[in-house]
DNA sequence: CGTCGAGAATGAATCGTTTCAAGATTTGAA
DNA sequence: TTCAAATCTTGAAACGATTCATTCTCGACG
């Protein structure tokens, strides 16, 4: 269909080699061969077949990522710091959504094996980390995003969560609330349990304090608006006065199904914090207070990492980022 | 590095061709052979090189997608949809983010070129669709999301934006609000074009009132902040009564500004609208007003279009399916 | 008992690019 | 004028999976 080196190198008159050097290393060819070949390039309409290059090399150029989930501000900001680095060395990132499914981050896994990605970034939905080394083992390098583990295997970019979970429900305390709510899931997700285990740390430290859990099956809208549902239909008395939530997208949910949907006040009836801080927040009903990640940042770092795992090979020593999280107290806690 | 067809193959004793057959057609081969063959599989970590096998088929099993914004809900919902359709043929979607840049749309349509790519969805940032062409002519196969163009030429999946302008500035106007301004940009942009187009005839058709621009650089929150500061600044008379944002991006940016930042009182002294409907809109200080369009439905139909063109070869009869949009009325608009 | 055919397995050829050792040509110095 | 060095160019080999014409093996049937 589409011309290849080998008519290029017949319309100029010259070896299929010197194509192949006019295309990547141009000095080595003389420059009124560079100019006969570009112009036979332009006149067919060459275009080079990645796949052959790729076969050829070995790697490709890409970097594979896996978020879970794109519909989160969060992780397309993440995304958008890692495509910047990548871009800063040529390279280019697939981007993979999981939906915190184990099924359908081994399908990317897959797909980013087969297509011998230059590496992986993943926020991985389980615990357990064994198909990811395996990944690792086979040389492709693998950093660990919005989440830590085994130190010495992977290399990874997080965010303190027990010191943001700690933040978020001392906030709430220091605010007078004492009948705190988490309300996040799944506990398979590390994030949960990290954020959840600094609220505990949190309430354990002031008597009379009590901490309640209400379980949801993802980190979505949809579910925080289940979550509040649940609590506007209590009678008043055995509502929490404070809600802590996983995340930003749950606390949304939430305050829609108190505020809009409900006549419950916010903050006074309860309080309400979310976590990552996402651009939305600031503009919601009630402006909502958050735990502040650096999104692009943790992105960009998580692929400048993994770059110099790919560059120095087998024997690098992991390393591991770990930024501290920042409390934004707005509206939704503070009246 | 990792195992290759012939390493499996020596492992299970077969030939090369009988390890592909496994792979692909294991109904040729006999059951006791493909145990075997799947035995040294798994023992020796055999990962297809998808490289290798592109080039064989010369055609890639992934699908190459350009949006305007990453960022921006509409587009990831979009993207989700595509992603559906894509999955139910086994196709996978690359997701590429032009951020309304003319370069980087370019480089990520060589990128897709390279690869080979099956399809291409993109919503275009310029008028200029020559460098499409050629891809078309290339014999992969294209279509426009969200928005419409040269109807031989291209297939295209689209939603009525001169209705919907319409519909916005005619609610506006039933409102009672006389002094509407239009927020939005760049003009380049086909999008911006047609809602204003439809804005305008709306406007046209009362006496009495008048349509004001403001000019933007993007459709982001951060212009929109903009946008909607210089409005604050003016004197009360001379702001407009009703604005309509281009899409929920910038409104939730004047929102900000003239309702939190400032003490202008939404819909009362300003009715706002936006446009896309995205998730966020429902949850925002003022739940915001909006043109609905089918994101999802949008991105499935725009992949189903593609597939189909792609197997149907050249002298396939280009598609356009154009959806309605709708008003969805919240307290931006009405008290 | 010979033949035919279905089913299974084979392995060389192929896809298009890059690499690299070897050959060809030019340049410059002696 | 000659030779070595520097500069260009060449073309075959390699990457790894898939395809397909061929070969091989049985078993059934006349």
């Amino acid at each position: 269909m589409s011309a290849s080196v080998r008519d290029v190198a017949a319309a100029a008159s010259v070896s299929v080699g010197t194509v192949s050097n006019v295309l990547n290393h141009p000095d080595k060819v003389a420059p009124e061969t560079v100019a006969r070949v570009q112009a036979a390039i332009e006149t067919l309409g060459f275009i080079r077949n990645d796949a052959a290059r790729q076969l050829r090399a070995g790697k490709s150029r890409s970097i594979g990522m896996v978020v879970l989930d794109v519909g989160n501000p969060f992780f397309t900001d993440v995304a958008r710091g890692a495509e910047d680095r990548a871009a800063e060395d040529g390279f280019t990132l697939l981007l993979g959504n999981s939906d915190e499914k184990l099924a359908r981050e081994g399908s990317y896994l897959d797909l980013f094996e087969e297509q011998r990605v230059h590496g992986i970034l993943i926020t991985p939905v389980g615990e357990d980390l064994a198909r990811l080394g395996r990944v690792q083992a086979n040389g492709t390098p693998a950093v660990l995003v919005d989440r830590e583990a085994d130190r010495a295997q992977f290399s990874s970019v997080s965010v303190d969560d027990v010191a943001g979970g700690y933040l978020a429900a001392r906030h709430l305390i220091e605010q007078g609330k004492r009948r705190i709510a988490f309300v996040g899931g799944p506990h398979s997700l590390r994030q949960v349990q990290d954020r959840l285990a600094g609220a505990r740390k949190a309430v354990a430290e002031t008597p009379g304090v009590q901490l309640e859990l209400i379980d949801t099956d993802s980190l979505s809208v949809l579910q925080g608006r289940a979550a509040g549902e649940s609590l506007r239909s209590r009678e008043a008395v055995h509502r929490p006065d404070g809600v802590f939530a996983a995340n930003d997208l749950l606390a949304m949910g939430v305050l829609q199904a108190l505020h809009m949907l409900g006549d419950i006040r916010i903050p006074d009836d309860i309080a309400l914090i979310g976590y990552d801080d996402i651009g939305f927040a600031s503009a919601a009903v009630v402006p909502l207070s958050s735990i502040r990640q650096p999104a692009a940042l943790i992105g960009y770092t998580a692929v400048d990492l993994m770059l110099r795992e790919a560059a120095a090979g087998a024997g690098f020593e992991r390393e591991h980022v770990v930024f501290q999280p920042e409390l934004v107290v707005r509206q939704s806690t503070s009246g």
